[in-house]
DNA sequence: TTAAACTGTAACAAAAATAATTACAATTAA
DNA sequence: TTAATTGTAATTATTTTTGTTACAGTTTAA
């Protein structure tokens, strides 16, 4: 993951934590993580149908927490925006007439779940509400 | 990291394995790979400061591994290509007028460094001898 | 009932990262 | 001394990521 889908997700969360329930605009979402609004309403768009931000529209509108900080796992937030495996892809196949080209990318896969599922499991002890305790 | 370095490495390592002991050209390896071979001479070139592979230079040249494949850790070869943190890093700078933007930033390093060392740690139980035993 | 403040999303443009290519000097074996 | 190889710089091409523009749809409230 080179894209900053992650730290934008979670610097949204941390932003409706500290909006207690009230309905935060995406323009000043964008405002505090210093990223163009759309992206923002992308990003926001992807955690909702993750089921974790609700939001209004039309005037006054805005988004806020689906669910209490403290029941939002971490690992929820990584999985929302996960796209490609953690160690990263390649674009082109391996040559398929050599012996290691031919099987490398099924043990990859494998290695790759592996090392994601340590990932996650470590991800899952923290949750939202505690990840924002520490900001003073 | 969304770039194919781990993959690459790892792949230059299994072949190098294969080899036995042999001197391997970057241009047969790349043909396995199936990218450019100076793509595999610049990761060959970084694999070797970070000792794991050795090379001879000219007729004949062409690289093996620089210790046994039951002494090299997937860890290590995980650190070797390490460039940016494995959640992804943001290229603009958040508003430090805003409270969470102010300070998310470290509260993310805090967090990413755990996770690395989480995955590091997966990493270090595998070496490449065991990694290519697999293959049939 | 209409204007203002929002979201949602598509389409396109710009910028950055990644990979490929070309070129050639340096090294070594035979 | 020639052929096969590495090492590496410079340039180009491709892909990914991010930003921008535009505008339709929703909702509030004057």
């Amino acid at each position: 993951m080179s894209n900053s889908r992650f730290a934008i997700s979670l610097h949204i969360l941390c932003l409706l934590k500290q909006g207690d329930g009230e309905a935060q605009s995406s323009e000043w979402i964008a405002g505090s993580i210093n990223i163009n609004p759309v992206l923002v309403r992308k990003e926001l768009s992807n955690l909702k149908k993750h089921g974790l931000v609700t939001n209004k529209e039309g005037k006054n509108g805005g988004s806020y927490l689906a669910k209490p900080a403290s029941k939002i796992y971490l690992s929820e937030v990584y999985k929302a925006v996960r796209q490609v495996s953690v160690l990263g892809t390649k674009r082109t196949d391996p040559n398929p007439k050599c012996k290691v080209g031919k099987q490398i990318n099924k043990h990859l896969d494998n290695l790759y779940s592996e090392v994601e599922e340590a990932l996650i499991k470590k991800l899952s002890k923290k949750t939202l509400a505690e990840f924002t305790a520490t900001f003073k």
